[in-house]
DNA sequence: CGGATAACCGACCTCTTCGGTAGGATTTAA
DNA sequence: TTAAATCCTACCGAAGAGGTCGGTTATCCG
């Protein structure tokens, strides 16, 4: 698997916000019963969104998450990001400093490794994937076709 | 990671088989040497790949493995599903026998789960760089800026 | 024939990550 | 002041990654 349910459950949960007006926040609560998902389990992960500056909290009674932006400036590379780490095809890639993309294999002058012409294809694919895909999009695409259970703004349960 | 080392070591193997002229097989030691894997893990990969196909092993004294295809009729997409099994970008997603595309949050009916979309995407890039490219380029690639170390026909050490 | 060489095979082992639980502390609205 | 919520840290079982090891079989060469 390209990914583990961390990207899946946390873009689960950046659609559930995407849904709601935007005005008031939504409980944790309410979009773990809406997705059926483990409420202790999406506390960790919304932490890195939080921490990623994707969405903002309001502790207290009544209080909750929400957008940190309009989903129409959410794009997906950096939800995924946020949830999963860096985005590489491998292990031995990593961006430098100066935004270019380096192989730890290369130490030795800078003489290509026969991989690296085929996991950087990889990568452009997905972060194209991503990049190109805005959260709105997706709160569109769900909407279309689904009776879905929406959270519901108030307490859950 | 997208990929694990399987993928990473895999392909290298498969590239150095590509460099040699192909009549007489090339022993998995001389590959590990001139490669500088560990000998017992390449064995465990060298069997999917000779699974999938895509090499055949010739048993004994002054055996070794080859390419079944020539490398330019050999696309990395096969390579790495060998290594790495199915290549899918998440849990739930996964090839109907008739070649759909199936996401198993769509059990109840068939309207489409929020992440569909993006998953589909992703996976579309990356098969894409997979399959379009072939380790003739790769082995191409490599051997333009390397004075990179080429396993030895003969016997290894 | 008898080594030596090498492919084959399966068991095992350590370490990290995944997916999740638990318990508590802190903030805030009613 | 209490209930609802975020926040934080620790833990835990299962699975996979990345190897290692020992042995078996097949084949060439002298």
């Amino acid at each position: 698997m390209l990914f583990s349910t961390k990207a899946e459950y946390g873009v689960r949960l950046m659609v559930e916000l995407g849904r709601q007006p935007g005005s008031r926040p939504v409980s944790l609560g309410s979009v773990a019963e809406a997705e059926k998902l483990p409420l202790s389990y999406l506390e960790h992960l919304v932490a890195k969104l939080r921490k990623a500056g994707l969405v903002t909290s309001t502790r207290g009674a009544h209080g909750g998450y929400r957008l940190a932006k309009p989903a129409e400036e959410i794009t997906m590379d950096a939800v995924v990001e946020a949830l999963e780490g860096q985005i590489a095809p491998m292990e031995c890639f990593h961006d430098s400093p100066e935004g270019k993309v380096l192989c730890s294999h290369e130490s030795d002058g800078d003489q290509a490794c026969s991989t690296k012409l085929l996991w950087m294809r990889v990568q452009g694919g997905v972060t194209k994937a991503l990049a190109g895909t805005t959260l709105a999009e997706l709160v569109e695409f769900s909407s279309h076709s689904a009776a879905k259970p929406t959270a519901t703004v108030g307490s859950a349960a």
